[in-house]
DNA sequence: CATGAATGAGTCTTCATTCAT
DNA sequence: GATGAATGAAGACTCATTCAT
């Protein structure tokens, strides 16, 4: 582990209920203070003010602000990564288009579940070393999609790793439409049935 | 235009050669500044220290520091809207599959020909009020491209805008894994091949 | 309130003692750079270091330079309004020219009990919102004055607030010639006799 | 003359007439920028700009901006001293009433024919070295008074410069207030008849 | 352990003044 | 002479972080 890295670990773990709670009471802290008042405002101070402790406490649990941030984060996507995962092992074997419409409703699921907190952290990812952690979290789920996509039972797949890449990437794009709020009137509606067709449309162009 | 926008707004207009330069000399140092050291350190001094001139300059150009991103996102982003207006009116009438590689060439074109200012510019967008600005640009994009898709040889669109706008930001993933450098090996050689696949697989599947 | 009062108060009640030292090390801090250095030189940062504090903390009091100016202002002031209205009341029913000595004698012991920081006061009132304050002030003591001078024993008045109105701040020059330090020679010994004569003269001249 | 004090001196003499024209500009220029921005916001820039000159052009006529603010305020003071000077002159040999009378004629006279002028005025003495000056001025009106008290048909002052120095500088407070706009209802009505009152019960108190 | 006052480096922004054109 | 772009020192203010209580 790099020193950067361990900078931005937690400093004491949660081995006590009352750690925990806290920690808690931080996440959803800076993700209110990040929405409420931006990145710009997202400051120490503040996020240990609404989460009800003191500077001096925030301290004690993260070494620094990035670290604080760095964790929810990290919180958000390993919660993503988990459902991707899961979803990926459930549909081991079956069509595509199963496989398709399974992924793009946990996704959606993950994703929608709590936009505001959604929102919030594409915010904190470019300000922090964002990028990292969304890698690896992407590695992930990535993973998990090739082994998914290799086990379909009506497709081949010549470089089944870029496919995942791609099919999961294109996701992205089209919920954070919605999350922003930018998307066109009945965008949401029909979200889901296009992203399942862009999926299934996607994966079955390369059976063969 | 609100009081906000004017304030995000270049103070002089660039009607001497010499205040051209400045001004490309600003841009692009903005960019390196924010590459290099982030939206965090992305402050007006060393804008203005790597653009060669002093602080006070800068604020001849630009009211504020975030005018002076805002203007550089903006520049840009009509880049990328200009290119794809112009390539949706080229495919007028046509298949879908044409349409579908022309508009991801061009896409790819763009995004990639400057790859360092591209990714730049999502730092940027997340900081300032690039939200709204990003927003105007899309729609644009995808008003050409509904325009473009209503006059498919080969399809007819039910809900051609938000066929559009699902379309138009399933590019956005693919290209950003490229640029942040986290694809897999081999992504980028077979990136374009397979967004025209994407797109492509998508569009028909409206056809009926 | 209105927001730009709000903005001028102090930040935080002085409740700790140490809060209380503080505070008063900042008017006495303020006082003396100004008459040191003048109000251009005037910075927070100065003022800061002369109480023996960081920037940082001064802004923990005063939510900006503005409102610790005002807040030296305001306290003089005070001082001062609270020193004539006790006066005033102190010679109800009295004969004009008790009044108007004891008036005399009580304007001068609160403005030349400090010559320094009266004379200081002066500079900070032009370039605050110091008018305001004056005012208010003002209007305190006028009142004060309007009251004794109905009740006179010896005299009636038409118009007994335009007779205090004036008759205040008739003193008002005199007494800054002597704090500015550009009085003839004699002249602070015999201001007060003066003063007394001047008003005396004044007041009685309205009594029919 | 002292550094300083050739720094505050004017560059050029007008010996031209358009020198004569753009010193006026400047000079009402600069009150202008004075009175609706306040003196943080009248820079030499904004000074010029209303004046329709450059900035460079301005530094022509004065080597920097507080010897052009302290040109504005001498001319100002002297324009009150030549007038005060003037009506001593006038009354010469006349009673103490008349004296007083002419007296508070003259001075509300020059000072209220431009009270926009006037107040902005207050704002410059404090902010630059306008003590001194305005006690240059002073010094030569208390002159005039003194010769004009000495020669009074029907009294005898036994410290003329006392008396005239007391005499001049109650009406300097009374005339403010009116200035500022914070005197009472009518005030400015019975001013000048209370100011007569106010001076002629004083100096015919000093009268045996 | 918690607290929150204190710190001071670092940000943005302004503006008097200069000087090349 | 006139111009106004360029300069950069200096000011107000913020905020991550520490540490005495």
């Amino acid at each position: 582990m790099t020193v950067t890295a361990a900078l931005l670990k937690p400093r004491k773990s949660p081995v006590q209920a009352r750690s925990v709670v806290t920690l808690d009471a931080l996440h959803s802290a800076a993700i209110q203070v990040l929405t409420r008042e931006g990145l710009g405002r997202c400051t120490t101070t503040r996020i240990a003010a609404r989460a009800g402790i003191s500077v001096g406490s925030l301290y004690q649990y993260y070494p620094n602000r990035d670290s604080l941030l760095a964790a929810v984060l990290e919180k958000h996507l390993d919660g993503v990564a988990r459902a991707v995962e899961r979803a990926c092992r459930g549909h081991q074997g079956k069509p595509v288009a199963e496989m398709a419409s399974g992924l793009v409703t946990v996704f959606l699921d993950v994703k929608l579940r709590n936009p505001r907190e959604s929102r919030a952290l594409y915010v904190i990812a470019e300000g922090i070393g964002g990028a990292k952690l969304a890698e690896r979290l992407r590695t992930r789920m990535v993973t998990a999609m090739t082994d998914m996509l290799v086990s379909a039972s009506d497709a081949h797949f010549a470089d089944p790793d870029i496919t995942a890449a791609i099919a999961l990437s294109s996701l992205v794009g089209p919920v954070r439409l919605l999350l922003d709020g930018h998307a066109p009137t009945g965008f949401e509606a029909s979200l889901e049935k296009q992203l399942v067709v862009l999926l299934t449309a996607f994966l079955q162009a390369h059976a063969n």
